[in-house]
RNA sequence: GGUCCAGUAGCUCAGCUGGAUAGAGCAGCAGCCUUCUAAGCUGCGGGUCACAGGUUCGAAUCCUGUCUGGAUCACCA
């Protein structure tokens, strides 16, 4: 939703402190050094320009001078009604034919209307990244939400945005699930036992490591050495060769191998799905593996990059205060590193896009910093469009997540169990009459992903953050649900107003007198666009977060104090049930660029 | 050891491109439903912004150092 602040106010208030800089000290100042904040709740004024840095300009103490601009302000704008001076900060009180003249200009805005001035900039985005051999876990729940919601606000922030996935679908570890199947699965399959397809896969890999670990402890017990053992299990023979049947293309192993990655995509879509995240286009590994080969022999021939006696091939780094780094082994096999050379130049190509941002987790950072001058050393320049989006981890109270000790908090279940308190608390709160059982469920899971979707999103994406699984995800307070809520009732209201045969008017005078809790509701909605830019800019749905809560809060303080409904005035009441319609559009857009879902009633 | 990130109320987090008396939510206490949905609103208590210096008219914010926690520095992906 682009708003029309053309006349962006700010704007309008540098120009005019400049020139009244100049006309009243004779000074032209850059307009860098006009600084415009938020007034602050305890002062009068919407607006506050703090004059120190201008003394330099005026040779007046700071009060004398904001005095003075505060003066010049006021008697040649017509949006500036009074003014008063608090130490060197010249708060400024913003007219209401301002803040009314904006909301009739915006309130009947309908649609996301994408800012086309913008220069559309192309972006290529990855994220979610997942491995055919683990179910999806809370962390990746923050990868795939993150992703998906920057995608969507640099979308709303007017850039051509694709949305792209690359399936780890091959490797040893893909066939150390199969070997497990082949050994203890025979003639089993996720239908049969009605298991998810990524979790009937997992366990297999799971059950692979218990069985090597027993072989390993056989081993140590025979004198091998203990670093070693594990990778000379039977066990780890089996799976080894396995690859490399697979990577000659062996029919049987090549059909196992489809046929099980095939169930493990099967449970991924149902979490894809019911996360609400999906993707323009999914690359699988098996087929970009062997991209990025020939960048390097490439690079090796122009003497960029250099091979090691053993046939290693290098990457220099030192002139960068790196390591050096292997590129392909002393048998041509390729690394991860390599791939992504590869992946990074077939999506330059495919696209040709401005940017290519990864969603990647931030122990990857030391990864990506080598990708990018690796592929500038072999002459890519667009590799500074490279962006690596490093999210934190989640940890739980007792730090990481590790499957090995079962402290792994699984995406199905977590929904699950939201779906669950949504469902308890709803029924408490006894909210649930005249829905239907279907109506009922799948009010359960707007409020029980909401929930989860906006605690996890309203924390900003670098920083690790903490879960912790025995307090249960809040539905009260700066939380998804609060926000639904307040959303549901703006809803109650338009649908009761309609009931009671009240047509809302377009009409509305621009004399009525907007109340404090009214101009606060509309200067938030005013901010939204520039939030959305914002957001882009920083990569975080927590700036998108924290703007909804405070809109919906300042939205509650109006809905309670002053009456919409039972207002006899005609044209306040119009004007406040166009007030609540407008917050509740920006309410729902805002929750869509969060992937998060408001319901009707609740 | 090198590099990177973080440390703000009992807990979870905002604020960090320098500005006013550092903000929310949860938890605790006290109020508000015969009137538009109380998943709400109002009030109270709670802080050496890890520590020490520096830059500045002004520092939670920028710089340096120290401490603490995490990540990373693979022929794993």
């Amino acid at each position: 939703m682009q708003f029309n602040n053309t006349t962006m106010i700010e704007e309008i208030l540098i120009n005019n402190t400049v020139a009244a800089l100049e006309i009243l000290y004779k000074q032209k100042v850059d307009k860098q050094l006009i600084q415009i904040q938020k007034t602050k709740k305890e002062f009068e004024g919407d607006l506050t320009i703090v004059v120190f840095p201008l003394l330099k300009f005026s040779r007046k103490n700071p009060e004398q001078t904001a005095n003075e601009i505060g003066e010049y302000l006021k008697n040649n704008l017509d949006e500036i009604n009074k003014f008063n001076v608090v130490k060197g900060f010249l708060n400024l009180v913003i007219s209401d034919e301002f803040w009314l003249d904006f909301f009739l200009q915006n309130h009947k805005k309908e649609k996301y209307e994408y800012f086309e001035k913008n220069n559309g900039e192309s972006i290529v985005i990855e994220f979610s990244s997942p491995n055919t051999n683990k179910p999806l876990h809370l962390g990746h729940i923050r990868n795939n939400l993150v992703g998906n919601s920057i995608a969507a606000i640099l979308k709303a922030s007017g850039k051509k945005v694709k949305k792209v996935n690359l399936v780890n679908d091959r490797g040893i570890h893909i066939c150390k699930s199969m070997i497990a199947w082949q050994l203890w699965g025979k003639n089993q399959t996720p239908d049969i036992t009605n298991k998810k397809g990524d979790k009937f896969v997992g366990d297999f890999y799971v059950k692979f490591e218990k069985e090597n670990k027993k072989e390993t402890a056989i081993l140590i017990a025979d004198g091998v050495d203990k670093d070693k053992a594990a990778q000379q299990t039977p066990l780890m023979e089996k799976a080894r060769k396995m690859l490399v049947n697979w990577e000659s293309g062996e029919k049987e192993t090549r059909e196992l191998w489809e046929k099980m990655n095939n169930w493990v995509y099967m449970g991924f879509d149902k979490t894809y799905d019911r996360l609400g995240i999906d993707f323009d286009k999914t690359y699988y590994e098996s087929d970009t593996y062997l991209l990025g080969k020939e960048i390097v022999i490439n690079g090796l021939k122009e003497r960029i990059l250099f091979k090691k006696d053993d046939g290693s091939v290098w990457a220099d780094l030192t002139d960068h205060k790196l390591d050096k780094k292997l590129l392909l082994r002393p048998d041509g096999t390729s690394v991860y590193i390599t791939q992504d050379i590869g992946t990074a130049q077939l999506r330059h190509d495919e696209y040709n896009a401005d940017k290519l941002l990864y969603v990647v987790g931030n122990e990857q950072i030391y990864h990506f910093n080598v990708l990018k001058i690796i592929l500038e050393k072999l002459g890519r320049k667009w590799a500074e469009n490279i962006i690596h989006i490093a999210y934190g981890m989640v940890e739980l109270p007792h730090g990481k997540m590790k499957s090995r000790e079962g402290t792994v908090v699984d995406a199905d279940d977590l929904m699950s169990e939201m779906h669950l308190t949504a469902k308890t608390t709803t029924e408490e709160l006894g909210k649930i009459e005249g829905f239907s059982a279907d109506e009922a469920e799948e009010l359960f899971e707007i409020i029980g992903q909401g929930a989860l979707k906006y605690f996890i999103l309203k924390v900003d994406p670098k920083k690790n953050m903490l879960f912790n699984p025995v307090e249960s995800i809040d539905f009260n307070g700066n939380t998804g649900p609060f926000i639904q809520y307040t959303y549901a009732r703006i809803k109650s209201l338009l649908r009761k107003a309609r009931e009671r045969n009240i047509t809302l008017s377009d009409n509305i005078p621009d004399n009525i007198n907007i109340h404090p809790k009214e101009k606060q509701v509309i200067k938030n909605l005013y901010d939204f666009s520039e939030t959305i830019q914002q957001a882009a800019e920083n990569y975080s749905p927590a700036i998108i977060a924290n703007y909804v809560y405070n809109l919906v809060k300042d939205y509650n303080q109006f809905y309670q104090e002053i009456p919409i409904l039972r207002e006899e005035n005609p044209d306040l009441l119009n004007f406040r049930l166009k007030l609540s319609e407008f917050t509740s559009r920006v309410i729902k857009t805002s929750m869509e660029l969060l992937g998060i879902k408001v319901p009707e009633r609740m």
